[in-house]
DNA sequence: TCTAAGTCGTACGTAGGTGTACGAGATAGC
DNA sequence: GCTATCTCGTACACCTACGTACGACTTAGA
């Protein structure tokens, strides 16, 4: 139940709250980009040497663990500061754009975090991520304009998938930064909002 | 050039001819399941020794590579078979009836691969594949019926990525399997169909 | 300025995976 | 039934990454 971030009872000096705060950082955007980095190669990346690493985190996955739960922290903040009310779809859109990034970003960490963490653990600490989506999904559906006919876990689930993907394709240079944000919306609101005659 | 498959001069006995079968076979569902799969792992799931493995195939990547390659293979015969004239809406749900298992499967086996083989390697040897996709697409867009408002790139990649999805909605227990054919071909095409008023 | 806290290099032990060497035994195919 | 081919266990060398031990140096903070 303990934050990861738990301080036992000595109280840090700065320059080592500092470089925790760099390593966390390294790990999240290595471990973004390469799932499996090596705790040498997020040393490399935060400025640091690997004894230093292992100075804060006993061990790979506790590191991994804390770069996941930044990430996700970081993420609920940008989340909770959109604007959900008003039409769904609008509400929609503004989330998408505000959170592409990061939630594609999140969906490497979490691969990283699945391999090495106990089974649970991650959507434990993923939990309220998926329901500020569903919640969002299921008041458009209440107000007839989101789709009904597909199980709400499939629409919060693909919404995810068209996300990596965009990621995936600005990764490989086949669509601008600048696009993303109307690509995935134009999708994401074509998938909620249409109503098939079959 | 030589294909994976080729024989150099010596014709090979039956029983290496049988084992080689098995060994791609297990190679290719392990490897689904997990892009880090062992040799030895996928030398068990065939059910022969670690040796008879590297008796055929030299190295872990040449073992990948083979594995791809009947992956692809086996889809390549299966779409092929797939009718894909008349109203492209109807073609592509055929084509995405008959292929997401298959698709879904390779996705993960991609990621194995792209982890060991040569850069560009991959895309040598996927080539095809997503060709057909694109083609009936670009049908589809000239009869009007698919969307001309987002990059065919991103068409064929997000088409990629929902299916990946159900794949991960079946493995977690979600979606049944009998319910995939439905919920994908429905997403698919309101997201190819639809015409966004803004 | 003094000291506890933090940094980080070198060196080491361990674990797991890859690929090689050897060789005994099984079997397909003529 | 003979022989080349195939199977596959044991053993080994090698590599990479993890995590620990030690210790010298640096620096924050009172």
């Amino acid at each position: 139940m303990a934050p990861t971030e738990a301080r036992p009872q000595p109280r840090r000096r700065a320059d080592a709250e500092r470089s925790i705060a760099r390593i966390v950082a390294a790990a999240r955007s290595s471990l973004s980009r390469d799932p499996d980095a090596t705790v040498d190669e997020i040393a490399l990346a935060a400025g640091v040497g690997r004894m230093t690493v292992y100075g804060h985190f006993r061990t790979r996955p506790e590191l991994v663990e804390a770069a996941l739960a930044e990430a996700l922290r970081v993420g609920e903040e940008t989340l909770s500061a959109v604007d959900l009310t008003g039409d769904p779809r609008e509400a929609l859109a503004r989330l998408l754009a505000s959170s592409w990034s990061l939630v594609s970003e999140s969906s490497a960490l979490l691969a990283a975090a699945e391999k090495v963490l106990p089974e649970g653990r991650v959507r434990e600490l993923h939990g309220s991520a998926a329901d500020r989506v569903e919640a969002l999904l299921g008041r458009g559906q209440a107000d007839g304009v989101f789709r009904t006919d597909l199980p709400m876990s499939w629409l919060v689930n693909v919404i995810q998938h068209v996300l990596h993907g965009a990621a995936e394709e600005v990764r490989a240079g086949r669509l601008a930064e600048h696009e993303v944000a109307r690509v995935v919306t134009r999708t994401v609101l074509s998938m909620l909002t249409d109503r098939p005659a079959h």
